[in-house]
Order: C-alpha cells, then sequence, then structure tokens
DNA sequence: TTGCGTGCAAAGGTTTTGCATGGCA
DNA sequence: TGCCATGCAAAACCTTTGCACGCAA
C-alpha cells in the first residue's frame, strides 16, 4: 500500500489547489499540462483524481448533464465543506454561496428528516440573477 | 410540427407514468421492454426522453457519478414541483421530501442571493437515517 | 400520399482497462 | 531491486447522428 511521490501527482495536486475557488474538468487539466509543455497522460490524470478523491482530498461533482465530471479541491475543514453551489442552467455559471442560513437547512432536515446533508456535494440548480433579468432572450451559450 | 401518435410513444409514457416514483435510467426502459416481447429501439428510447423533457412531462437529472442519466414523471403542477430530493451517498435509496421548510430556501435565496431554484433539478446528497444508524460498516451496494 | 417516427449501424465524447515501460524508495 | 506509477492504445460506456424504411393521419 505504499504511496509513491511522483512530479503528476504533486503537479495535479498543486492545480487542484491553485483552482480551488473553481470546479476543473478531467480535460481541463489534461489541456493545461499539454499547452505548458509538460504534458500528462490522461489515465493519469484520472487514476490520480480517483485516488485523491476516496482519499477525500478532491471532491467530485456531476454538473448538470452528466457530460464529463468536474472536480475541486476540498481543503478539509476549511473549504466547500460549509457552503453550498449553485448553478445556473442557463449560463453555467456556478456559485459558491457562504451563508448562515445554509447551514439552517442542514440543521432543519437533519433534526426532521434524520437526513444528513453533504453541502459539498450537493449543488442547487436554477436560475442566476443575471440570466433571469435578461429575460428568456438569452441564447445559450454552450455548444450543445 | 404535427406529432404522431405511436404505440412507442405511448409505451414509454406509460412505463414513466407507473414508475413516477423512482428516476428511471434510459438502459431500464430498453431493458424493461426488452425482456416483456416487446423491445423498442434505444434510438427511440432517448428521443422520446429528450422529447418528453422539452415537453416539460419528465424531468431529467444526473444522479451521482454522471454515468447514465436518471428521467422521472413530472406530474405538473402536483408532482417534483413542490419538493426535493435526497439521494443516499450510501444506500443510493432517493427520497422525495415535501416541507413548507423547503420553500423558505427558496425565497431565502432568491431574495438575499438572487438565485432562483428549480427544486425539481436540485438533488441533496448525504447519508439517510438507516444508513447513518448503520455505522460505516455498509457495503456499497451498487456495482461500480 | 405526406412527412414524422422508428431502428439499425456507426460515430461521438468521456472514462476505464491491458500491458509494457519508467521511476521512486 | 522491488513495486508502484505512467502512458499509449484499445475497450467500454452512454448518448447522438445518418439514413432508409415504416406507419399515423
Amino acid at each position: 500500500m505504499a504511496e509513491y511521490k511522483t512530479k503528476q501527482r504533486e503537479m495535479i495536486l498543486d492545480y487542484m489547489i491553485k483552482n480551488k475557488d473553481i470546479h476543473v474538468t478531467a480535460d481541463m487539466i489534461i489541456n493545461y499540462f499539454k499547452l505548458h509543455g509538460t504534458p500528462i497522460g490522461k489515465t493519469t490524470v484520472y487514476r490520480n483524481l480517483d485516488k485523491l478523491v476516496a482519499d477525500n482530498v478532491v471532491r467530485k461533482f456531476t454538473i448538470d448533464d452528466g457530460v464529463s465530471a468536474c472536480y475541486q479541491y476540498a481543503a478539509d475543514g476549511s473549504g466547500c465543506m460549509e457552503h453550498y453551489h449553485f448553478k445556473c442552467s442557463e449560463c453555467g455559471n456556478l456559485f459558491h454561496v457562504h451563508c448562515d442560513f445554509m447551514n439552517e437547512i442542514s440543521e432543519h432536515v437533519y433534526k426532521e428528516h434524520g437526513f444528513v446533508i453533504d453541502s459539498s456535494k450537493t449543488v442547487f440548480y436554477g436560475l442566476c440573477e443575471e440570466c433571469r433579468n435578461k429575460g428568456k432572450r438569452g441564447e445559450k451559450i454552450k455548444a450543445r
């Protein structure tokens, strides 16, 4: 069960930490290192992400339509444990909302429904303010 | 833009209504009809589901690890518009929670954060009461 | 008859697996 | 040296697309 410290492993973890504020995809990681002249095989990226997820160092999300998973560094105790994610179905932006009220949700759900919410895995879907103001006219930005 | 009423379309809709309480995958639908001696091409299943989603008759979810999407019949006005979904990461069960408190969430998020939640698309992840009581011993049931 | 619906086969994209090589300890 | 890690290629997986035929109206 020994674990070696490799250059790739370190690079990937560094990348995750540096981008702790956003959700990144496996593809983004692969491309980043390719563009920076230090390509990492996609197999390696996937396997390291899996390992980081298993070790609870990184969280895995499935955003929206299930096309490609998203990963995010989870600084235990100080990262995304304490806030919720909102994903706008229109523009695709992801918002990190840190708000005390949201904690009441967890409390209520736990007391009344016996369910312990893992806020770091939960994503709210809906419409952000900007897109709502734009009305129905906004064109989908995403390709598909 | 005329729409024909076909046997397959009807069968799929019937299936969705009959299973309105659970999230079904395209694969489940395909298999169901295959096993019942009335196979429907997967292309047809996907296309009809797409259409039903576009018509707001069926909701599309992306559960957990993004492997295969889930669909559920959405009885307009009386279905999943008014409650939230909780998915237990341990046993994989999906719970439909109808609770007034949950409506306050939408209200708060809208007023304070300008975000309109689509509760029918939002899934909370966490641990259900049963699995929590079982402690850490529970084996994962899902294959992968 | 018209043209939408169906379904096979093939393509598409993401993720996983097999296997030989490379690199840490 | 012993093993784990890497990465190429190929497979697996779910979903979509192309195209010819079938069927509802």
